[in-house]
RNA sequence: CGGGGCGUAGCGCAGCCCGGUAGCGCGCCACGUUCGGGACGUGGAGGUCGUAGGUUCGAAUCCUGCCGCCCCGACCA
């Protein structure tokens, strides 16, 4: 039987566009009206995203989801070294002394950190096969696992700056963090996640500034243009923002719930850690000073955004530019006879499509039926798909359905090469506007706090209102809607107008939502 | 940490109230028929019933302790 199957050419996807090892493919997902946050979950569990792992709150991504991570990673690292930023890594475990440094940025992480107390194991004496923390282990000092990394950055800074020549320093880091949240939910806020972490070093308030801004801009960039969702740059509140920045700016992008979904964030840290760092510089004139800082992030959670923002009762749907798989080729047949003349006729056009850069994967497997196939690669969201049979050899022609739309047309064979990237190209602007489209129909100016409550408990979404820009007044709002002041966007025009709650003066809106 | 729920085959669950040696669906394996939207038939494999102890002739089932997970709340850069 091995040797039947041998003799048959493409008898497997090529290993790296294998990445269907779920064998539990399942047949229903909840409806996103039924049960939004169900309807998450299973789209994540059975696109073969990732899985609950064994240790509570951590996650295991699988080949497909980690795929996405990786399209993820590449635009985000091309992009960050086209402005100028080099590439580290540092240490997992900060000495709690260290970490103690900067003391606003410890108190803010200090209540989900996971601490290393002891550095080894040794055979429980009176429990045979078991392990016990030795006791004679115990480390002098706590180490922190980092649930970010400044501390540690800032602490060797100080040993890399001594002259405004030294500077700036841009360094980024792809690099996994702890945080020991209370509770977790797949991708969107896990104990352990991946992410990167800028951090630069700059002689000036203004160029940090500067560096602030313009990752916010490729964090906008990236989020918009690759991930195909529409982003409002702004600033966080003063509760709101990253303990020991002078300001944190962000982006948030509005999932189909109608809540809100934090992308990524930018800070500007002032001189904040190169105080508690004691990182200083001699300018030009000789002088010592401080050094400006920024850090900037975007992680993991960017794929549950993906999800949440794109997908539909039948799956994922993923926006061209970051699916790993493009283009599925169906064969339809019904022997062996028929899988070798659709694969000789349909060689050239993989070819000629791979050439392009296009990642097309050809599923010849025998053991599956043609409709299983579509079920399955509508669930894992690939943005175009082929099927090819018998009917199509005789008429020279292909049938080409797009994921989005589900619409499906026949096409000529050798139209393929010119019409698939087109649709690709199509795709990926149907999803932006789509989730445009929804932003918009889901953004409300809202001049009560009655109107802002029916908004919020009936079609959710953005909610732009004037605010006082007390933080009372925002934990007030937050206690009683669970909205939150998601930023205060960049763009925001002066307008004289009263605070919704306060009923005091404010000079702008501000956006609101409920936020994940 | 408070309130609630749950741990039985890879996954989802029934069985527990009323104790008698474990079952269903999906998945998995084999063969045959199928194959243009999630095929079907026949046969088969697979379980320390979370864990430790107690009651009992006998425990998945009753009792006690422990562990773990999920949901709600608190919390959440």
């Amino acid at each position: 039987m091995a040797a039947k199957r041998e003799n048959r050419p493409f008898r497997s996807a090529p290993l790296y566009l294998r990445l269907d090892i779920n064998q539990n493919m399942a047949k229903e997902l909840p409806t996103r009206a039924e049960d939004y946050s169900q309807w998450y979950v299973d789209i994540v569990k059975k696109a073969d995203l990732a899985e609950n792992s064994d240790v509570r709150g951590c996650m295991i991504i699988k080949p497909y989801g980690y795929a996405i991570w990786e399209k993820m990673q590449q635009q985000l690292d091309k992009m960050f070294k086209e402005t100028g930023h080099v590439n580290a890594y540092f240490p997992l475990f900060v000495p709690k002394s260290m970490f103690e440094a900067e003391e606003k940025n410890a108190e803010g992480f200090a209540k989900e950190c996971a601490i290393v107390t002891h550095y080894r194991l040794k055979t429980d004496p009176n429990n045979k096969g078991k392990l016990i923390v030795d006791p004679e282990a115990k480390l002098e000092e706590e180490l922190v696992v980092r649930p970010t990394s400044e501390a540690i950055i800032w602490n060797t800074y100080k040993k890399w700056v001594q002259s405004h020549r030294d500077l700036p320093i841009l360094i980024n880091q792809w690099a996994n963090v702890v945080r020991w949240e209370m509770r977790t939910r797949l991708f969107l806020r896990t104990a352990e996640f991946l992410w990167q972490e800028g951090h630069t070093a700059h002689a000036t308030s203004q160029d940090a500034e500067k560096e602030t801004l313009q990752m916010l801009d490729v964090y906008a960039d990236f989020i918009e243009n690759f991930m195909a969702v529409p982003v409002i740059k702004g600033k966080k509140s003063d509760g709101e923002k990253f303990p020991g920045a002078i300001d944190t700016y962000c982006i948030e992008a509005l999932m189909q719930d109608g809540k809100a979904l934090q992308a990524g964030t930018s800070h500007f840290l002032g001189q904040n850690f190169a105080k508690a760092f004691n990182v200083q510089y001699s300018n030009k004139e000789g002088k010592l000073e401080y050094v400006w800082g920024t850090s900037w992030g975007v992680s993991t959670r960017l794929i549950g955004g993906l999800i949440m923002a794109h997908s539909d009762d039948d799956g994922l749907i993923l926006p061209p530019k970051l699916a790993p798989i493009h283009v599925v080729v169906v064969p339809i047949f019904k022997n062996e006879e028929e899988l070798n003349k659709v694969t000789v006729a349909v060689e050239p056009m993989l070819k000629e499509l791979r050439s392009m850069g296009l990642s097309v994967k050809f599923d010849n497997r025998e053991t599956h039926k043609p409709g299983f196939k579509f079920a399955e690669y509508e669930m894992k969201g690939v943005p175009v798909r082929i099927a090819i049979g018998p009917r199509d050899l005789e008429n020279g022609t292909i049938e080409v359905a797009r994921r989005d739309t589900k619409e499906k047309r026949v096409m000529k064979y050798g139209d393929a090469s010119r019409e698939i990237p087109m649709l690709l190209d199509e795709i990926q602007k149907n999803l932006y506007a789509r989730a445009l489209k929804l932003r918009a129909d889901r953004t409300t100016y809202v001049d009560s706090f009655k109107q802002f409550k029916e908004v919020l408990d009936g079609k959710g979404g953005f909610i732009l209102a004037h605010w006082d820009g007390t933080p009372e007044t925002e934990a007030r709002i937050k206690d009683e809607t669970k909205a939150t002041v998601r930023c205060i966007p960049l763009d925001a025009k002066e307008e004289a107008g009263t605070c919704v709650y306060s009923g005091k003066l404010s000079m702008r809106r501000v956006l609101f939502a409920r936020a994940y």
